[in-house]
DNA sequence: GCAATCACG
DNA sequence: ACGTACGTGATTGCT
């Protein structure tokens, strides 16, 4: 049986001194947190070592007591607790009382006293005392040990009998008499003149103890011996008050001190208190089992809530996720259950798979995961993940979020499982304590995620948008799109030997073999070997190619095979690895990741499919509609600037897309102050580039450079475009206003995006963050349109149990594969979905088209 | 692991 | 006087 003891003063001063600093941690009210922080630390960090059945915390009071009497001196120096420390020992006795730890303090005795007496009064009790006073190793004997704080935190030393040299080196019963003879100012213990640490030990050593001393005086000489004898009676008075004593008469019985720490008490105190990095320290059930019953006393428990389960998953498959294990965790009990436990346990598969509320981080890929292992989870459930996201824009991070919350990161991924290329043989401790760790931080910040996004005006964009966005997110991924790998392969022989045929010419032209996918030989060979001029970059991209194209007939052939390249490399070839046993290919959709709120597609990017050119679109042919199926493509025309048009409220710009006017004509004819005859390709090609101009953040250099005029002309082109159109101008300037007021940008549906380099003093830095700010609105809004119309159309679908499936989405446009009679219905559907998402301030267009292939719904 | 390039909206 | 269009992802070469 152990016993732990803890000298409560001692602990909260060196804890004070160990986290103290010009920015000391402190609540939001501004009360100091640090020294109880560091206390609960220490306190927890002990009894995780020792595992012991007792447990009690002694403290001084500041009265009089014996030692006083004794000597009117005794710690008379003491100089009073800093400011920022004394409310807090009224603090850490709060935090006992609300973790059941019992206390001891008395007016008359110090707690050193009651330590000492304590751990001499049960001689079948180990002691372990936690301290970081030196005078306590005093207590050392063959069932005592002290756990000695040094000067961090992180570290406690063990000192026993037989080690106690690391700290002194003499035997516990002689520390008293060591202090007597060289005194301790915190203790304002005088000790005898000239004597310190080394002539003490010596002398001790020699003489055992202060009587020996004595006895031996004149075998010393000189000054020593003078100021032992002059200051023998301050020795012995010392050593007195420096002797701890053990024969208190406390009025307790051993049972008192048996530990029972109220864990919710302790968390309900780190809240309150805002220490949330120790919730996930206190003594839950940190266990790895499928024992009986314990799934259920969750449920009971957080059946209001909700429970929180977190998937223990390596990060090497999406969709085949291995599943190590799931996390049961509430506020109370954090319990990891293996796979193999799992499968097995029906309780926890029940409770999965039943009604009751659950709270996860990245539902869809669970969903997946689940669903390839055949497990079920059914339940409102809330994600995390799309919280945090719509919060703190943090893209699927729970480091991050744990991090903001002031919990630490905790142990990375990657550091249990390795890569995909170097896995790790798994430590199923480190394994389990991750993802309780992780699982309990979670559910310690949940309420404070969910407030916070009510508080800023984002729960209805969750709840309403986001979380059923991702069952149909869920559902595209899972239904994929037919892809045929012999078109693709076809094709990509076609251009690889079309491509080896460019890159011998290529090396003709540049009279030797070199890598041409290499920019940084390529332009050896350009700007070196064959003189052409080269920029200031050297960079050798199509931009600069373009411009040398007069200069040497090398540089068509190297345009040529760039674009083959691409096309073979990432479409035609690439493609084909992601075609699954189904014939579809399955991307990922990511929706907790772009700084604008848009979705983005991976593995393989669906998004990025060639339309521009009749070589790249080809690729388009592979892509074809199932059986009994088409291709339906809908996409939203210039969704953009009618959003833009909506916000700014712009007046003549709603009236031109009212009236079905194409809108850069438009704006042509509205800059220039010219007819619709008037305004040719060249023209129109103008007002093309400053619309998007606008969007993106209009600056003059940019637009020079996309429209190919000067700076000088640009600038003019902004200017009369402002004066067409002011309330543009108005919303540009009032979206960058918003941000430096705010630090964020809102959308539509008051989606937000933080800008920090709005702050900057960096020029650069701060107009990007305008660009960034303006563009943010538009393509944020547009993306908030998008997902609710998919959110709208996916609903309708079930409604309505059509076989139609939703497989693609690209920004401002949708594909479905649609059985061939729901053709019509579908149309229909889709049509209004989209134009009836959000009510803007403008009418809304989309062009559809069917086509067996991707290539033909276009 | 990062830079350069280029595919899309 | 800065040096710039906004948002993504995949491939390649190179350190």
């Amino acid at each position: 049986m152990k016993m732990l003891l803890i000298d409560g003063n001692s602990v909260l001063f060196r804890g004070f001194y160990a986290t103290a600093s010009n920015n000391m941690m402190r609540t939001k009210d501004g009360t100091y947190t640090n020294a109880v922080f560091a206390f609960a630390n220490m306190l927890n960090k002990a009894v995780t070592m020792i595992h012991p059945e007792y447990l009690v915390v002694a403290f001084d009071k500041a009265k009089h007591n014996f030692r006083h009497e004794l000597s009117k001196d005794y710690k008379a120096n003491r100089k009073p607790a800093p400011v920022e420390l004394g409310p807090q020992f009224a603090l850490v006795r709060e935090y006992l009382n609300a973790y059941h730890v019992p206390y001891l303090e008395y007016d008359e005795y110090e707690g050193d006293d009651i330590i000492g007496t304590i751990s001499k009064k049960y001689p079948n009790v180990d002691v372990c005392i936690l301290t970081s006073d030196k005078d306590m190793l005093q207590l050392l004997d063959e069932t005592t040990e002290v756990y000695f704080m040094n000067k961090g935190l992180s570290d406690l030393a063990v000192i026993r009998l037989d080690n106690i040299s690391k700290i002194w080196d003499v035997k516990p019963e002689q520390i008293a008499d060591l202090k007597a003879l060289m005194g301790d100012n915190s203790d304002n213990i005088k000790g005898v003149t000239k004597v310190g640490p080394k002539t003490g030990v010596d002398l001790i050593k020699r003489y055992g103890n202060l009587e020996g001393v004595y006895e031996h005086i004149d075998e010393l000489k000189g000054k020593l011996k003078e100021n032992l004898i002059n200051d023998k009676d301050e020795a012995f008075l010392g050593r007195t008050l420096a002797t701890i004593k053990t024969d208190l008469k406390i009025d307790h019985v051993l049972d008192d001190f048996k530990i029972d720490l109220d864990g919710a008490g302790a968390n309900r105190f780190y809240e309150k208190y805002e220490m949330r990095s120790l919730i996930r320290n206190h003594d839950v059930s940190i266990k790895r089992s499928a024992k009986h019953g314990r799934v259920s006393k969750i449920s009971n428990e957080l059946f209001k809530d909700g429970t929180f389960i977190y998937m223990d998953t390596d990060e090497f498959s999406y969709y085949k996720a291995r599943i190590y294990g799931i996390v049961f965790a509430s506020k109370e009990l954090v319990e990891y259950i293996p796979y193999e436990d799992l499968i097995q346990d029906t309780e926890a598969l029940d409770y999965l798979k039943g009604e009751m509320k659950k709270i996860v981080y990245g539902l869809k890929h669970i969903l997946h995961a689940f669903d390839y292992r055949k497990l079920k989870i059914a339940g409102h459930i809330d994600d995390m993940m799309l919280m945090s996201f719509l919060k703190n824009n943090y893209n699927d991070s729970i480091g991050a979020l744990l991090e903001s919350y002031g919990l630490s990161r905790s142990i990375d991924l990657q550091d249990i499982y390795g890569t995909i290329k170097k896995p790790k043989a798994i430590d199923t401790m480190l394994q389990t304590k991750r993802a309780c760790e992780i699982a309990s931080g979670l559910v310690a910040i949940y309420d404070d995620l969910k407030k916070g996004l009510i508080a800023d005006d984002l729960y209805h964009l969750y709840d309403e948008v986001e979380l059923p966005l991702t069952y149909v997110l869920y559902d595209m991924e899972v239904n994929g799109i037919s892809c045929d790998a012999e078109v693709l392969n076809m094709q990509a022989q076609d251009i690889r030997r079309r491509m080896e045929a460019k890159a011998k010419i290529i090396y003709e032209e540049a009279g030797h073999e070199f890598n041409i996918n290499s920019p940084m030989q390529l332009a050896t060979v350009l700007f070196d070997e064959l003189g052409l001029p080269a920029n200031k970059k050297r960079s050798t991209n199509v931009e600069e190619l373009e411009k040398l194209e007069l200069y040497h007939p090398i540089i068509h052939h190297l345009m040529d095979y760039r674009k083959d390249m691409k096309l073979y490399s990432t479409y035609f070839e690439g493609l084909q690895k992601y075609i699954s046993d189904d014939g579809k290919i399955h991307t990922i959709f990511s929706q907790a990741l772009t700084q604008t709120g848009r979705l983005s597609s991976s593995e393989p990017n669906l998004q990025n499919i060639s339309v521009r050119d009749e070589e790249g679109k080809i690729v388009r042919k592979a892509f074809h509609a199932s059986d009994g199926h088409t291709l339906l493509s809908s996409d939203y025309s210039q969704i953009e600037l009618r959003v833009l048009s909506a916000l700014a409220k712009e007046k003549r710009m709603q009236d031109a897309f009212s009236a079905g006017i194409d809108i850069h004509t438009k704006t042509a004819m509205d800059i220039f102050d010219l007819s619709k005859d008037e305004v040719d390709d060249h023209l129109r090609r103008k007002a093309k580039a400053i619309n998007f101009g606008v969007i993106y953040g209009i600056s003059d250099f940019g637009l020079a450079k996309q429209a190919s005029v000067s700076l000088m002309e640009a600038r003019d082109f902004i200017s009369d475009y402002f004066k067409t159109y002011p309330n543009i101008k108005a919303f540009l300037d009032a979206s960058i206003d918003e941000c430096i007021a705010k630090g964020y940008v809102t959308t539509i549906l008051g989606r937000r995006r933080y800008i920090k380099e709005i702050y900057s003093s960096d020029h650069r830095l701060k107009e990007f963050a305008k660009r960034a700010a303006m563009n943010s609105k538009v393509q944020g809004s547009a993306a908030d349109l998008i997902k609710v119309a998919m959110v709208k159309i996916y609903q309708k679908m079930q409604e309505k149990k059509l076989r139609s499936k939703m497989v693609l989405q690209i920004h401002d446009e949708l594909i479905f594969d649609v059985a061939d009679d729901e053709r019509e219905i579908m149309q229909e559907l889709v049509h209004d979905g989209m134009i009836s998402a959000l009510s803007l301030d403008v009418k809304l267009d989309v062009s559809m088209s069917f086509g067996y292939t991707w290539y033909e719904a276009k």
